[in-house]
DNA sequence: ATTATCTATAGATCTATAGATAATGC
DNA sequence: ATTATCTATAGATCTATAGATAATGC
């Protein structure tokens, strides 16, 4: 059953993308090619004509999450300027709809533990992710030399605070003590930064 | 080979605290059971009298795992106050140490993301070590019923911040970006937080 | 002729159980 | 007699490969 190059390119790019949702919700490891193809309407066996291993296919997952996520911001800066971004972006972040869908949400929270598990083959895709989400909040912190350099600062304890809160939100089960964690950081995340918003 | 009540109550903990190493490194999923109890020096057959079932010894490694890092806690303010206490603890998280031993660090960098995947089984685990920490963090921040709720809030902050910190330095790999991360936090973490220690 | 997909399976690994063994503890 | 540990294995699952099939694209 052999089909067009363009399907056979949609379906590459569909197992992608199923990939990305299931390895978010449920980890690198217990996300198995099976599963995936099956999500994706194909059987498991025809992944390796698209795939080398199963690692490359994770690669591809993790890259297209964080394409997603800054292309979402990117697309919010184009309608309402940055500092308005990265308000929406952090806000968006501390959601009861962020913590309730790992799947299509930030991929570090989702895997960041498992990249550090697995730094040889993929914490580059984190390193490059990390980096584009840093300077995009870092950005309408500052600009002079000096500014920038603790702009880049500020944007990195920002991005730290916000994995870390959905991490533990997350890893605390739904009930009062997530409540309050979320709700100490959209009252009170990171003063500094909100000042150098304003 | 039966041993006595002593040697397997002995066995039993050896197997929840090799456990406990070795899934904060591997993460639930890749630590298996042959192994942990071949690095306790035993068969795979044999854990099934101690345990039901491999849940049975996470939530036990895991609690393991919380009750090292409170016990350390509470040795370190008996010895120089809660103050210091916490400084120490905060130094000490973002060291290149704890990012290199997940095995004997936190648990919540090591396996939030398990916990929130397995929400049904573990996060009871999570709910319990995070509000131990969080009252730690807390105590020497305020005192008066309104200080109360603000330092409770704001300690719930300074961990997130520590935990999301580590999970991103270890997720991007040993780099530049990594000590970064690090130094952002160990200069710049929690002005607000700082003050109220000071 | 090439190749995307499917069927079938090899080889490894993982959780859990069954039954044997041998030392403890009543 | 009880039981902690070991040996052996069942049953499930996972990654990866081999070969067949059928539609594309030269």
């Amino acid at each position: 059953m052999r089909v067009s190059r363009e399907a056979a390119a949609e379906s590459k790019s569909r197992v992608v993308r199923v990939a990305s949702k299931m390895i978010r919700e449920r980890g690198v490891d217990a996300a198995s090619i099976a599963d995936v193809m099956q999500a994706a309407g194909m059987t498991h066996g025809g992944f390796y004509k698209h795939f080398d291993s199963k690692s490359d296919v994770v690669r591809a997952a993790v890259r297209f999450a964080f394409d997603d996520v800054v292309q979402r911001f990117d697309r919010r800066k184009a309608e309402n300027g940055e500092a308005a971004a990265v308000a929406t972006y952090v806000a968006e972040y501390l959601s009861q709809e962020h913590i309730a869908q790992p799947g299509i949400g930030c991929p570090v929270a989702a895997l960041g533990a498992d990249a550090g598990r697995h730094s040889d083959w993929l914490s580059g895709e984190f390193a490059a992710g990390a980096e584009e989400l840093i300077e995009r909040v870092s950005k309408p912190m500052g600009n002079s030399s000096h500014d920038k350099r603790s702009a880049r600062a500020a944007a990195i304890r920002t991005l730290t605070q916000l994995v870390g809160a959905v991490v533990i939100a997350r890893a605390v089960g739904s009930g009062p003590l997530r409540d309050e964690i979320l709700a100490a950081h959209v009252d009170g995340l990171s003063p500094n930064t909100e000042a150098q918003f304003s």
